[in-house]
DNA sequence: CATGTAATGATAACAACTTCTCATTATCCG
DNA sequence: CGGATAATGAGAAGTTGTTATCATTACATG
């Protein structure tokens, strides 16, 4: 049997940064965001409590094209991406198109679809000017 | 300037894999592909030949959730693709579903979607039987 | 509040993929 | 054909992201 969880102030400051942000994150961005409750906070810790959190269902791999794991509450539903080629975050978005299972070619056998958008964020948007 | 490049049956082998699988190709699956054609074929070869058909516009890289970046010919036009979790091929696959720009949420600039369709290809399908 | 032990932080070690190095070979052009 | 040099193959070396090691710290319980 697995050693009993004890409860410390770096899980409970990574956890209320996937929470805060309410966007996916990366290791990196987590670690980032949680060292503003824990300054002297480790990558590897980070790396510890993200898998902690995969296995008791807290939270769920985020997988992109071409970028890093992201990682994001559970339970949050069928939902799509949207990353922003500027800052690099990503996003949630509600909603799914219609008919995306009739693109599948015939005899494949459809399990599962991700959609994800690219563009700019609209914080990057504003902030604007240079491309 | 770049020194002259030299047609080689390494470079030919390796275009003609992309060509004769119709599909997007990692550089080991290339590798595997050409070396029908030129036996002696080495890795490094098939890194240097994908790199320099990028440059000269014979290829694209698609790039896939959770997989290594594939490489396909260049102007198929607009098209999805296909994982197949059992063989892990990646397959092209046609049109697009309508509205997928209206998941872009607001003050958000959307430039690009990409849609990666999961399941069993028809090859595995077939063979099927296990899970 | 004393104690057993899970958790942490820093760093080394991994793993997967890609690029570099260099001696050798192949291509191209006069 | 002969020479200049681009290309190749094999393996070393880099990258980037993740996991393991280990001495130290901090939970949590009696």
């Amino acid at each position: 049997m697995p050693p009993e969880a004890r409860r410390t102030q770096q899980k409970d400051a990574i956890r209320e940064a996937f929470a805060s942000e309410g966007r996916p994150l990366s290791p990196q961005e987590a670690l980032e965001s949680a060292q503003s409750r824990v300054p002297g906070l480790g990558i590897a810790t980070v790396y510890r409590a993200i898998k902690r959190f995969l296995t008791d269902g807290t939270l769920v791999a985020v997988e992109l094209p071409g970028a890093t794991t992201r990682y994001e509450l559970a339970g949050l539903g069928h939902h799509h991406h949207f990353c922003c080629r500027r800052c690099d975050r990503v996003y949630d978005v509600e909603g799914c198109p219609p008919r995306v299972a009739e693109l599948t070619p015939d005899g494949f056998e459809l399990e599962a679809h991700e959609i994800v958008l690219r563009g700019v964020c609209s914080g990057c948007s504003q902030t604007a000017a240079t491309t």
